[in-house]
DNA sequence: GGCGTTCCATACGGTGCCGTATGGAGATGA
DNA sequence: TCATCTCCATACGGCACCGTATGGAACGCC
């Protein structure tokens, strides 16, 4: 679910700017760069951690820079919040959609969402940082959509609606908490865990039919 | 004599602190009312929310007399946490011990953990903040001790040490994972999901025995 | 090689917070 | 009543950051 905190503006073979710091001759910088610096930012230290000037300096630039391509913080904020929001939808269920049994797909996503790291994850930033104002919509409509699709393959797999909308839910918060559990007790999170945890949403529900049958 | 207006100090029920900015006759703050105050803007805020002046405006004071109870802003925070880390941890089991049948003591422990509220919540900020250095430690050693409590209730109820941890684990993963579902979007979190997510901790383990018994 | 546009560095004022210094008020005991 | 200890308000300097103003460098175009 999580993404590589972007892939750098398609500069041929130059030098690409994020810790251009030392001996790098100055470029300029892009507004896609700067929101992938605030991405970084926030994957490094949440929304706090987006700030004109030390994101500049960092892109070994100055407030001058940063203020010719974004009117303020707030507009640099929600243009990378865009940008997150519409690579976390798109880009993943593209990818999942070319996987045609729902089982395999289903597989492929949690094994995906499972293995994702928290360290230096914009997700988990974002998580943190939800009650903002800023964050909250995108959040919410991230959410929403990630549901939606994970009952729909639910559904696929013969769940009647109820229940496909509850494991959707169900494995959903199990997602959201290990992201919580892996940084409030990281060594509670073991790779057994994990598989077992995948499994229980693999499997068909315990409460449809009689004998629990694994898959 | 000093007659003023409003009544003396001597009042027989003490005036409380917090809020007591308009009106109230200044009172002198203890140690354990800026503790308070710190605990307050924490779930008010989280940790960033935790800044001398503003809570001393609170609290109807100055820095003057912060500085005098405390040595330096990170000092509150430390003595804080240690407060509520001591809360978390001894009220609550010491609540359920009570409770002799294993089986309704972790009926009684899910209900009261899947019904805590977010907003406003000490336990919500802390797992945002979790990154901090201040809060690792405490959220960690909660985290432990909260886990090892789980798992000795599912040991009682007859699992064995693994399934016993497993379970444990998952259990606490999900009551994580409610915090920030209910964060991340709130009107997904639903009365039926909750109860449902009750049941599924409280029956024994699809892969343990043949046929899920409903308690 | 001049010229306009694009982009940026520097300097500046403003704000919110931290921590210190200091004088003084309020309680307390002799 | 006076001396002392406890607690606190105010004033001050410093730091980090925001946003503005302005002059100038880099670049594209003719």
């Amino acid at each position: 679910m999580d993404m590589a905190v972007v892939p750098s503006s398609a500069t041929g073979g130059r030098r690409v700017p994020g810790v251009r710091g030392t001996g790098g001759p100055p470029r300029r910088l892009s507004r896609e760069d700067w929101i992938t610096g605030a991405l970084e930012a926030i994957a490094a230290g949440g929304l706090a951690a987006v700030a004109v000037e030390p994101v500049a300096a960092r892109l070994g630039a100055t407030k001058g820079s940063f203020y010719w391509h974004f009117a303020n913080r707030e507009e640099l904020l929600t243009a990378a919040l865009l940008v997150w929001e519409q690579r976390g939808t798109a880009e993943v269920i593209d990818e999942l959609e070319a996987i045609a049994d729902p089982a395999l797909r289903l597989r492929a996503l949690f094994a995906r969402a499972f293995g994702a790291t928290v360290t230096g994850s914009v997700e988990a930033a974002l998580l943190a940082d939800a009650p903002s104002p800023l964050v909250a919509p995108v959040l919410e409509r991230v959410t929403q959509r990630r549901l939606e699709y994970l009952e729909r393959i639910y559904s696929a797999l013969g769940q009647p609606a109820p229940q496909a909308r509850g494991r959707a839910v169900l494995a959903y918060t199990t997602y959201l908490g290990l992201f919580s559990l892996r940084r409030a007790a990281p060594t509670a999170v073991t790779e057994k865990g994990l598989s077992a945890a995948l499994e229980q949403f693999l499997a068909s529900p315990p409460e449809a039919g009689g004998t629990p049958s694994e898959e």
